[in-house]
DNA sequence: GGGTAAGTAAACACTC
DNA sequence: AGAGTGTTTACTTACC
């Protein structure tokens, strides 16, 4: 029987829990981006096919009618339309510098390009972020983004309320052919703003910002602009809603104008307020060298010996693609098609903007991205203000548990490693020994919950000891207690380390559960559980503490670290594990006050006070995350029928009566540290 | 270099 | 008999 139930829950608690997820989890690190990426590729391809379906062979009058379907995406293309207008005759005027009027034009929010952090990969910012910092820092920027967006859209509907009325007046006034060849502008841009909005969400989704159905995109942000990413310039120019759609070839039909789309993507993205380089691309002849940055992405090949808009045989005007057999064809459909006209000047201008905006955006990013490393980077050299003190002082610092980091907690204080992690044991195969947590006492429970889902899809090997790691296994349970097998389910729903080599860890953990006093096997109904006996923990590791200075040195500087992340872990709050959150943990007074149980036998205010009562802030107390774990429920009345076993400690709170003492007990939290 | 802790491997016994 | 569990020993490595 309980051969059958173990093994069943080897293998069930992997794949049912994001565990598995794992293995493939792994991949799902690179995978979780990559499969988002892919999905979100799919999403992109599909759901812009779809809108090019659909739109793609639509009449004017279908369009029309379709327009007002859409009305808010198109309220936003027109204003966009009319932004552009606006700067084509800004243009037009020589000597004109423009920049103002477009940026009073468009009133895009800088920041919502800047908020992204598209040009960080999401592995990237993985790399430099652990992720509960990462999730945190896109939670912030899609807020802010989505405050900004849904600011701009407040003001863009009130004046696409006018430009649409201008419009029309406009169109029934024009030719037929004009008329279509705007509506058809209007299409593009249509399909231009739904390639916009799935992009959009996708990169939300691919960054973890954003959970949203597809369906869900209605709304404000719908219409919203996107920041440009250089991934998205290519689209934002091409006529095409999707590839290998129809709309393409209505574009070039009408030789018309997906003016409308880059005014879209520009206008949108564009932060016309500062338009400082701007005047630095000068535009000879409505075919501006700016032009060719766009293309950069899609083909370099493209440079010498042609035109720099002229490659794979076809124009590289922003959205023209007609093809040209050769160069002189080309520049005769150049001097045609892309004379210098209202058109083409307003396309430079777009393109320009969009460089312009780019630009800026590197600028910020990279100037983010450099502020990011630097303080990542400084880390070692910031436990120094708390390592000064040394000693029992430096706990001391932060009596309240809540510890106040020489530096501003609204960096994310992670490193570019899970905290602990050396670089040797990263991904070592080999060995892992002297896990930092028992080292430098920093909890194991907060850097978990810090980097639990670094650790759960990432195949680095935990840096803590299999001792500390069973015992974190069991106090995690509502009745700290854990079969053999369970805490074989937990190492492997919690690592992605440990979802391979089975057998090795596996044996170091029966290991560890025999060699350590600190784990007392407990018979129970359904077999044997294992429990922590907390004195025991504490008795083991003292002497390191106290022995040598240098161990607490590092455990010092160990501290100031943890509890740098402990701080912006509070301020994560759930973000990460529910345990950090208990308010027995910033109780620095409780922990210490608690501990008497254990330490009155331990003798205990040795160590574990300093380092645990104060430094060490995130103690939580078990009985408290115990309340969100739930790990097991028949427990619950088998363990009454072993409770009268043995004298264990913490674990078995038969010797503390009410559920408090239990707490109290367990409260103790020293262990995690060592 | 010694002591200690930890990780790994393996042998063995027990239970189901 | 086989698998899982639990104990123990031996060895290696890292750290102090």
């Amino acid at each position: 029987m309980m051969v059958e139930s173990a093994s069943e829950t080897i293998r069930s608690a992997p794949s049912g829990q994001n565990g598995v997820g794992s293995i493939s989890g792994q991949a799902d690190g690179g995978g979780g981006g990559a499969g988002a990426a892919g999905a979100g590729g799919g999403g992109a391809g599909r759901d812009p096919a779809a809108g090019a379906d659909s739109n793609g062979e639509m009449s004017p009058a279908e369009l029309l009618h379709f327009q007002q379907q859409q009305a808010p995406v198109l309220q936003a293309l027109q204003v966009a339309r009319q932004l552009l207008l606006q700067q084509a005759s800004g243009l037009s005027s020589p000597g004109n510098n423009d920049s103002k009027q477009s940026a009073s034009a468009v009133q895009v929010p800088v920041s919502v390009a800047m908020m992204s952090p598209q040009m960080l990969t999401p592995q990237q910012m993985q790399q430099i972020l652990s992720p509960p910092q990462l999730q945190a820092l896109l939670q912030q920027q899609q807020a802010l983004m989505l405050q900004q967006l849904q600011e701009y859209y407040k003001k863009q509907q009130e004046q696409l309320h006018l430009q649409l009325l201008t419009q029309q007046q406009a169109g029934k006034q024009q030719p037929k052919e004009a008329l279509g060849n705007k509506q058809l502008a209007f299409q593009q841009q249509l399909l231009q703003m739904q390639q916009l909005q799935q992009q959009h969400l996708l990169n939300l989704q691919r960054q973890g910002l954003v959970s949203l159905q597809p369906s869900q995109a209605s709304g404000p942000l719908q219409t919203l602009p996107q920041a440009v990413c250089p991934t998205d310039l290519p689209q934002l120019w091409k006529g095409e809603g999707a590839p290998g759609q129809p709309a393409e070839d209505s574009v070039k039909q009408e030789g018309l104008d997906l003016t409308g789309s880059a005014t879209t993507a520009t206008s949108f993205a564009a932060p016309p307020k500062v338009s400082p380089p701007l005047s630095h691309h000068t535009l000879p002849n409505g075919q501006p060298t700016v032009l060719t940055p766009r293309r950069d992405s899609s083909s370099h090949e493209e440079t010498p010996g042609s035109h720099p808009l002229y490659g794979h045989g076809e124009c590289k005007w922003p959205g023209c693609e007609t093809l040209c057999e050769d160069l002189g064809q080309f520049i005769k459909h150049l001097n045609t098609e892309h004379a210098l006209d209202d058109r083409s000047t307003a396309q430079c201008r777009v393109q320009m903007q969009v460089v312009q905006q780019l630009e800026i955006q590197l600028a910020k990013e990279s100037e983010r991205l450099q502020a990011m490393m630097a303080h990542l980077h400084m880390r070692p050299s910031e436990p120094k203000p708390f390592s000064q003190p040394v000693t029992v002082s430096a706990a001391d610092s932060f009596p309240d548990g809540l510890v106040h980091p020489p530096t501003s907690a609204a960096a994310p204080v992670t490193p570019l490693r899970p905290p602990g992690l050396s670089s040797a044991s990263l991904h070592s195969g080999g060995p892992a020994r002297r896990r930092s947590s028992d080292k430098f006492c920093s909890p194991i429970s907060s850097e978990l919950a810090q980097n639990h889902e670094f650790y759960k899809n990432a195949d680095v090997r935990p840096p803590f000891t299999y001792a500390s790691l069973i015992r974190q296994a069991i106090l995690e349970t509502p009745d700290r207690q854990l079969t053999l097998n369970e805490i074989y389910n937990w190492f492997t729903r919690m690592f992605a380390y440990f979802r391979r080599n089975t057998a090795t860890w596996k044996n170091a953990v029966r290991h560890n559960l025999s060699l350590h006093k600190c784990f007392v096997r407990v018979e129970n109904v359904k077999g044997a559980v294992w429990t922590v006996d907390e004195r025991e923990y504490q008795k083991r590791r003292p002497p390191k503490m106290t022995g040598s200075p240098t161990l607490v040195k590092n455990m010092i500087s160990g501290l100031s670290y943890g509890a740098l992340n402990a701080s912006y872990q509070a301020a994560l709050a759930e973000s990460s594990f529910p345990l950090l959150n208990s308010p027995g943990m910033l109780n620095p007074g409780s922990a210490s006050s608690l501990l008497p149980l254990s330490h009155d036998e331990v003798g205990a205010p040795v160590e574990p006070l300093p380092s645990n009562g104060s430094s060490s802030p995130p103690r939580l107390s078990p009985s408290q995350y115990s309340h969100q774990v739930q790990v097991k429920e028949e427990p619950a009345e088998a363990e009454e029928d072993r409770r009268p076993g043995p004298p264990l400690g913490p674990p078995n709170p038969s010797t503390a009566g009410p559920p408090e003492d239990r707490d109290l007990e367990e409260e103790l939290p020293g262990e995690e540290l060592s």
